[in-house]
DNA sequence: TTTGCTTTTTACCATTTGTTAAATGATCGC
DNA sequence: GCGATCATTTAACAAATGGTAAAAAGCAAA
């Protein structure tokens, strides 16, 4: 519960009053491999924070293919942010791609959250763009990079993925096919 | 200065006297086609709002080659946000591709109006996630699409922008050089 | 119009990536 | 351990894209 807090603190001054809220509305969760946190067709109904794991964020485009748009690893919130705030429901799917250990906020009590803490709404937004920012600096230059140099970054963002998780979302994630993806391993060596 | 108000309201609700705070801030200002609004090395001063023209993203990577991150056109805000917002130096710039009519606002006038208005924070917030779920929304697919599909979906997001705009900018921004998007486009006549 | 400059197109060849298929490795339940 | 299944690698060929250079087209100033 310590990494949440920690984690929230650092965008925003809370007393210690507004962190037992905060802790006493966090639920532990475990999540096995490959079971999903949210779902395409299903409104968002959580929040998590992730304390031990890796979730990618993916979708199925129009020839059936799976596209992995995000890693996320370790401590960091995981959540459809604008599908759960709008109660939509979502177009992509949040998959843990190995066994989770997280914490979980229902809506209504996130919504507590929101409606009990002073500034709360700040911090929250503040988290958001943070991963946001992060999100789309890691992801653009994707498009102008060759694979190998795609592959080269992917390494250096995410030092602790590639023996951990399957090598088809690593390719899905770089926007190549798996025999790119093998043939590019074989030469970097 | 309509076209701001009913951007802004479109996010929440504010009263007259708020509108008109917010409309006293800001101050006409045109940029000529090729100049800066923002630069890399320099902190940014001003929020823009786009009322005619095309402004772009775009940074130089480490082979001294131009990338284009995002285009906007029209009504919109423009701003290197966390970069403002933190007032840190940037590391991209943000360019007119037309000449532009737009409002600036200061970063004191800005922060006037966050210590002034209760609840603009909320509704800034807003307005930034959904420039931001939008960007990160066009961007992501590209990544997984051959270049012909990517300059498709191009045109189909920015249908004004082809024949208003240097064809190496778009190449830029869909990750191709020139001559291979001059192929593309022959192609798909 | 002409001139000079920039943008866009074209062509040729090298390189990268996709496609298909098969072989090898790894994992899981029996 | 054994077979079944899934993941990964390898190979050969096809298709797409990049690099370079040069020609063509577009544009603006004299």
């Amino acid at each position: 519960m310590k990494e949440l807090i920690d984690y929230i603190l650092r965008f925003g001054n809370l007393n210690k009053q507004q962190t037992d809220l905060i802790a006493s509305k966090a639920k532990k969760f475990e999540l096995k491999k490959d079971e999903y946190f949210s779902e395409a067709g299903k409104i968002p109904k959580q929040v998590g924070f992730v304390l031990d794991g890796v979730f990618r964020f993916c979708y199925f485009n129009n020839k059936g293919e799976e596209i992995t748009n995000y890693f996320i690893d370790g401590i960091s919130f995981v959540i459809d942010y604008q599908k759960f705030h709008s109660q939509v429901i979502a177009s992509e799917y949040i998959q843990a791609v190995t066994d989770c250990d997280m914490l979980i906020f229902s809506k209504k009590d996130w919504d507590e959250l929101s409606n009990t803490i002073v500034g709360w709404d700040k911090i929250e937004a503040k988290i958001y763009q943070k991963c946001m920012t992060e999100a789309i600096d890691r992801r653009s230059p994707l498009v102008s990079e060759d694979a190998t140099t795609r592959y080269l970054s992917f390494i250096e963002k995410f030092p602790n993925l590639v023996n951990r998780i399957p090598l088809s979302y690593v390719a899905s994630y770089l926007g190549i096919t798996q025999q790119s993806l093998s043939r590019i391993r074989k030469n970097i060596r």
